[in-house]
DNA sequence: TGTACATCAGTGAACGCGCGTTCACTGATGTAC
DNA sequence: TGTACATCAGTGAACGCGCGTTCACTGATGTAC
């Protein structure tokens, strides 16, 4: 291969952005290195921060040797971008069936609903080692971009569904944004409480229940 | 200096983190590189992210030797520094005047009040280059944690005194809460609107105002 | 149940590269007389 | 207004280091008979 064959040749590597895991682990042992690397990935997230994270570091620190990495991560951000996918789902399947339930019920209870979506974020997020920065990955890696992108667009869709049932007429763009908004007003709350202590959670959750319930009420519920 | 001295002083060093300037430039050729490299820095941060960006990568798009950089900034994160205290205090402006006279109007009024603070930010932050960047570092770059600590605090405090002079009764804890409910919803908007198209803008921003304005009204107004 | 063999999972050691940073120096600017 | 000198602002070239990644290999596990 000659130099320039190998500088195209990475190039198109990196345009293409392989962020997909490798071959899957068959054996026992395997899995177990696989869930290590994620589980320290995640650790020294929260250690030491993205920009300072390395691959060798994730090795050591799980005690393998490089080559063992590679070979179920193709580079470094397939893992941020496992951890990223992982987290995702999960807080998604925390908001999913929860929203739907709370639509046309009363402005009390939606709040007491959304602030119970809130809870389960905050529980989702605590459970996956360095929860709170793989969030703070996927906004600040723009290699990551793309995952964030479609979490927020599936989040947004759920929370559009659940407000088009309130009877108001609006038209798709009103309610994307509205969407829009309320989700990124959530993650923020949740990216605020999982930082804080544990304590201040469920305040949190309560007036963020509040702030969402009132805007979904009294901005898009039966017209004013 | 041996090596186990030349260690510990490196410790020490990256323990106080020194994230100030060092000298400021006195002459108008410095003031003009001190800026470029902002500037430049700003940039690349939008073009590449954090992880990516490098002092030499800098220099090079300045059309400066790496020497001339650190004549003016230490090492590499007094540079991301400059860049987020800038759009803080920027952004701490645009808010400051217009969410004191916002308490207690009438809840339209309010609304616009806020969706004006909005359009500001927005206005601020695509006024800096790499402007939604530098958000992105400052939550991802745990050197930058206390800049952006500072920020908040004082946006919440900003907030926090235009919702007690509301009437209704709360402790500090319960509002200290709600401001930075409202402050991170802000932010996370403010974020949203600036990476999407400028046409939006108005949208969102009126939506916020929605928001916040309910939430600071019918949670923390007179008496329900 | 034992063994031969194929496949899977990992190691040891090193690679080239670009990073952040610094040294010793030169050229540009400002100032005193 | 001209010039000597001090200070400021930049260059050229390189440093050691840790990064992401790979090569050639060994040991562990599973399977067929």
């Amino acid at each position: 291969m000659t130099p320039r064959e190998r500088a195209s040749r990475r190039a198109a590597k990196s345009a293409a952005a392989q962020l997909e895991t490798k071959l899957l682990p068959s054996q026992e042992r395997a899995r177990s290195t696989f869930e290590t690397i994620l589980q320290v990935t995640g650790l020294l997230l929260g250690e030491v921060g993205v920009e300072r994270l390395s691959t060798n570091m994730i090795c050591e620190r799980a005690g393998l040797t490089p080559p063992a990495l590679y070979r179920w991560f193709p580079n470094k951000y397939a893992i941020l971008a496992e951890l990223a996918r992982r987290l995702s789902r999960a807080q998604l399947e925390a908001v999913e069936k929860r929203w739907r339930k709370r639509a046309g019920t009363p402005l009390k209870e939606s709040v007491s609903e959304v602030a119970d979506i809130m809870r389960e974020l905050d529980r989702v997020t605590r459970s996956q080692p360095g929860g709170v920065w793989i969030m703070r990955a996927m906004r600040a890696v723009p290699l990551l971009h793309d995952i964030r992108k479609t979490f927020r667009e599936r989040l947004v869709a759920i929370v559009r569904d659940g407000l088009r049932v309130q009877g108001r007429e609006a038209t798709d763009k009103e309610l994307d944004i509205a969407a829009s908004l309320m989700v990124e007003a959530a993650l923020a709350a949740n990216e605020m409480a999982t930082e804080g202590d544990a304590e201040d959670v469920d305040a949190i959750a309560e007036e963020t229940g509040w702030m969402v319930a009132l805007y979904a009420d009294k901005r898009w519920g039966s017209p004013m």
